[in-house]
DNA sequence: ACTCTTTGTTCGATGATCGGCGGAAGATAT
DNA sequence: ATATCTTCCGCCGATCATCGAACAAAGAGT
C-alpha cells in the first residue's frame, strides 16, 4: 500500500524515539515486510543496539515481544562547563541518567585544569555505574560561549581565557566527542525531555547575562557562525543610559541580566553580587527586588515580542538562574509579549518556566551525543562491520 | 568506498541541482556502480524527465554524454499577486522563464476576480510558450499576507478583504497548487537566483509595510503558525510617538515604511503618498526625502541587528520598492547593524540590495512549484507508474 | 478441545545493484 | 596513418536485500 520509505537505520530511530515497541509496529510504520523487518531487528540486537523484553500485552492473538534500546554495554556523557561550576552526567543510550555529579569549578582555571577533572568524574561515574571505560561511545558538552560547532573549538569567548581555539575533542581520545554553546544543549534538553513533539523552541537563559537557544523543525539552529541565540546585546528602548560591557549601551543584558540587577539593588542600598542573591532576595520578600525582577520580565519581554513575530515558536521555555523565580520574571515577560506580538504569532504560544531545571544542559549535552551516535549514518557504520 | 548512500530520486535532484551532468559525476556523487546510474537514468529519460545532449568535452578520454533537465512537456507558474499588482511567470522545469506578464490588479478585488484573471493570464502565457495547458504540473503563488501553508488558505489577512480561509488550490482544478506569504517566496526567489550555496538568509521587504523571508538551512522558515519573519511591527526606541495601524507604537513598519516616510514627507510639506513617491523624490535630489530615506535605513538597521545576533545569517538581502534607493537605505542598515551587532556574528555577513528586483516574487513562486515538484516523494510517484 | 487472531520465522522468488568485460569515441604518441 | 591510452557507457552474470506465502507459536474466545 505505502511506496515503501523504510531506509536503513530508520528501524532503530523508531526504536530509539519510542514510536514503535514491538515488531509489528516497525512493519506498519515503515511498510517494509513483516519479514524484513524481523531481518533488521535481529541485525540490531546482534551488533547490542536493541534487546527484546518479556512478552507485552496481547490484543487477541499472540503477544507481540516487546523491543527496546539494548542499555547495556553502552555509556553516554553530557558534560556542563558552566562559569563556575561543572556537572557531569553519565546516561545509557535511551538517554536514562546512570550518575551524576556536580562540582564548583572556575572555567577560568584553563582548559587543561577543566577537561583534567572532567575526566577524572568520568572515570568515577563511569566506576559508579558499574562499566569500563571503553564502553564510552561519545561524549557532549557545553561551554558558556560560542563554539564553532565542526570542530569543537570555542570562537573568541569572552568569559573564557585561555580556551579560544583549542581544540576540545582532542583532549578526549577515544571517544567521538561534539562540543556545543551552553544554551544550545539547554535548549535541546528541554525540547527533548519536556517539549518532544514541538517543531519551534526557544529556550531563554536569565542568568548573569541573557541568551537564547534555538529549536527549529525540531534541530538546533547554530546560524552561520555558531552565535545564533545572542540575545543578551539586543537594544531594548528607554535604557540608553546602561552602559554594557560589550561596548554599547542598552543592551538587554546590560538592563534586565543578573548581575546588572545586582548592581543596581547595590546602587539602591541593598547589597547585591549576583543573580542568586537577588533570586535571594525576591524569595526572602524583598519587595525593591521583586519590582526589579519584574520590571526586568518586561525588558525581556520587549526583546522576546520581536523574536516571536520574527521566529513564530510554539513554546518559550524560561530558564536559569532567574527563573527560580519565575512567576514574577514570565509575569513581565508575558504582559509585554502579549501586548506587543501579533495575535497570530502569540495565539498558540505556550510561555513556561523551565522543566528541567538545573539539569538541562548536562542532559542536553548528552542527548547530543546519543543523537549522533544513533544517526543513520552512524549506525550503517557500526552495523555490519 | 563510499557506505553507498544514493536513494532514488537523488539522481535526479544532483541533476536539477546542476551538480552532475553525466554519469560519472553521478557515480562518483552518489556512490552507486555506473551501471545502475545508467540504469536510472535511463529510467528518467524514459518518463520525460532528463535529456541528453550533444556531447561535451573531453578528458582525454571519450567525452561524456551530458544531460540536463527535460524542458519540454513540462509546464510551472509562479504567480505573484500584490497589493496593487499580479505578475504571472510560465516557467520551465529548470526555473528559466518560458513568458511572463504583469498587470495592474487590486488584490481587495477578491478572490475570484483575482484567480480568475490569473486563469485568463495562465492561458495567454501557455499560448505564448506554445505548451497545451495539460503541461502546467504545478502552480506556486504569493499572496500579501498570512497564509496556512499546508492547505493553501489566507490566515486573516489584513489588507486581502475577501480571502480569509478561502481556499485557494481549489480554483486550479488538475494542478498541485502551493500558496505562501509574498515575502516568503521573494526570499526564495533571491536565494535560489542569486545566493545559492548559501544557508541562511534573510531577504528584507521594505515598501509600503516592511517584511522578512527568512531561510534556514537552505528552506524557508515558516514558524508555527506561518507568520515567521513579520518583522513590520517589532519596536524601534525613541518612537514611542509614532502611532502604528496594528494598534501599538513605534512599530518598525510605522517608523520606516513607505507609508510612514511618505506620511512625514507630506506633513513637512513635500507632498507624497507612497513609497514610490518618496523613491522618486529621493532621485530627483530632495534632500529632505534623502535624510528620511537613510534615517529609515537606521531604524531598519536597529531591528535587524538584533535579528542578526539572534539568526546569524550569512546574507542579508534588502529588496522592496525602498531598495531602488538602496545606497542610502543600505547605508544607514550597514551603518547600524555594524555598530549593534556582535562582532562574530558581522564578520562574515553580507548586507546587499535585491539582485533579482522585481521578479523574485514570481521566480520564487515558480520555484516553490518546480522543488516541490521534483522533491524525491513526487518523483517516486511520477516514475515508472 | 477447538477455532480465531495476532505475531514471528523460514524459505524460495524477485528485483535492484554490483562489478567485470568489452565496445565506443576521442586524445596522444609513434 | 596506426597504435595506445583514457574515459565513457552498455551488457551480463553474480550477489544481496526485500518480498510474500506458508508455517509455527502463543494466547483469547467459545
Amino acid at each position: 500500500m505505502t511506496p515503501a520509505p523504510g531506509s536503513p537505520g530508520d528501524v532503530l530511530t523508531l526504536i530509539s524515539a519510542g514510536s514503535a515497541t514491538t515488531r509489528s509496529d516497525l512493519a506498519r510504520l515503515t511498510g517494509l515486510a513483516r519479514s524484513t523487518v524481523s531481518q533488521r531487528v535481529d541485525a540490531l540486537i546482534e551488533s547490542g543496539l536493541v534487546e527484546e523484553t518479556e512478552s507485552g500485552e496481547s490484543t487477541g492473538g499472540r503477544p507481540p515481544r516487546q523491543l527496546r534500546l539494548h542499555t547495556d554495554g553502552h555509556a553516554f556523557a553530557g558534560v556542563d562547563v558552566g562559569a563556575t561550576h561543572c556537572r557531569v552526567a553519565l546516561m545509557d543510550i535511551s538517554g536514562e541518567v546512570l550518575a551524576e555529579c556536580e562540582d564548583p569549578l572556575l572555567v577560568t582555571e584553563g582548559p587543561e585544569t577543566v577537561l583534567a577533572h572532567v575526566d577524572r568524574r568520568l572515570d568515577l561515574l563511569l566506576a559508579q555505574a558499574g562499566r569500563p571505560r571503553s564502553a564510552l561511545r561519545a561524549l557532549g558538552m557545553g561551554v558558556p560561549g560560542p563554539v564553532e560547532f565542526a570542530t569543537g573549538r570555542p570562537n573568541n569567548p569572552p568569559i573564557m581565557p585561555g580556551w579560544n581555539d583549542y581544540p576540545i575533542p582532542e583532549h578526549f581520545a577515544d571517544c567521538v566527542v561534539l562540543v556545543d554553546n551552553d544554551v544550545n544543549v539547554m535548549a535541546l534538553g528541554e525540547h527533548r525531555n519536556a517539549f518532544p513533539g514541538t517543531s519551534h523552541l526557544l529556550f531563554v537563559k536569565v542568568g548573569t547575562g541573557i541568551g537564547c537557544g534555538i529549536v527549529a523543525e525540531g534541530r538546533l539552529h547554530r546560524g552561520a557562525q555558531g552565535s545564533a541565540g545572542d540575545i543578551g546585546h539586543i537594544r531594548v528602548s528607554g535604557h540608553d543610559d546602561a552602559g554594557c560591557r560589550c561596548g554599547n549601551s542598552a543592551c538587554l543584558e546590560a538592563v534586565a541580566g543578573g548581575a546588572a540587577l545586582a548592581r543596581r539593588l547595590t546602587d539602591l542600598g541593598v547589597p547585591a553580587a549576583t543573580g542568586a542573591d537577588v533570586v535571594a532576595l525576591v524569595l526572602a520578600g524583598d519587595t525593591l527586588a521583586l519590582r526589579l525582577v519584574r520590571e526586568a520580565g518586561r525588558h525581556i519581554g520587549e526583546v522576546l515580542a520581536g523574536l516571536v513575530n520574527f521566529f513564530n515558536p510554539e513554546v518559550i521555555v524560561i530558564g536559569g538562574v532567574l527563573s527560580r523565580v519565575h512567576e514574577h520574571l514570565l509575569a513581565g515577560i508575558r504582559e509585554t509579549i502579549y501586548r506587543r506580538s501579533l495575535p497570530l504569532a502569540t495565539h498558540h504560544l505556550s510561555i513556561v518556566p523551565s522543566r528541567t531545571g538545573e539539569d538541562a544542559a548536562a542532559l542536553g549535552a548528552g542527548l547530543l551525543a546519543i543523537e549522533h551516535y544513533l544517526s543513520p549514518d552512524n549506525i550503517n557504520k557500526i552495523v555490519t562491520p
